[in-house]
DNA sequence: CAAATATATGAACATATTTTCATGTAAAAA
DNA sequence: TTTTTACATGAAAATATGTTCATATATTTG
């Protein structure tokens, strides 16, 4: 009875590095926004999520430099957009788990 | 021109949740041994995973507190198995993601 | 019953993440 | 050209998470 694992270590780190950089209430809700609106100013996201500036701004650059966001400055503002896109699946994918909590 | 969230704050913690809860190569790896086998004792996992004991220990009884797994006796052993069946699409729906790292 | 095996537990420690705050920079407006 | 607006930055503080280690508990075996 030989047990393998199918996944290789890098593969998980890769996913669970992905995972844990949305896995944060104010990121998941930038990545849901973003769906429906090609691109929103940082000043947007502040006020519809109710977050602070610098706060948000440390999301923002860190969801940008882990490859999700996109960035694009136009006059004072920097719009922000998704890169990658496959990421809101994973909000449609979790919305359907059942865990307790 | 309204921006509003269509995610409640409430469905935005709670994905969040799920997902920090996923979002660790070995808590991964045990979910993707799971999806394979119905159940697997404590030690198979220590062994298949080459994970200490205790540390897999803290880690499955972390899973199932939050529902991800189901926990059944047998003797000396522990088996556990996937409770939150649907995570294991996260998997899958990760591995599509091309992110930077 | 003593020893061995499988697992859990909890405290201490290490590390990582999140948040806040004060301040910097660049563009636009007055 | 001062002021205002939008955003970034970095350090400090707060909090959360992961890991280790020593030990506890239950079950089985000799």
């Amino acid at each position: 009875m030989e047990i393998v694992q199918h996944l290789s270590k890098e593969k998980l780190e890769k996913a669970a590095f992905i995972l844990k950089t949305v896995a944060h209430p104010t990121r998941l809700a930038v990545i849901d926004l973003l769906s429906y609106r090609e691109k929103m100013s940082v000043n947007e996201l502040c006020s519809v999520l109710d977050c602070e500036q610098s706060l948000l701004s440390h999301h923002l650059i860190n969801m940008k430099l882990k490859g999700i966001l996109n960035s694009q400055k136009d006059g004072q503002n920097v719009y922000y957009s998704l890169k990658e896109k496959d990421v809101v699946k994973l909000i449609s994918c979790i919305e359907n788990c059942d865990c307790n909590m």
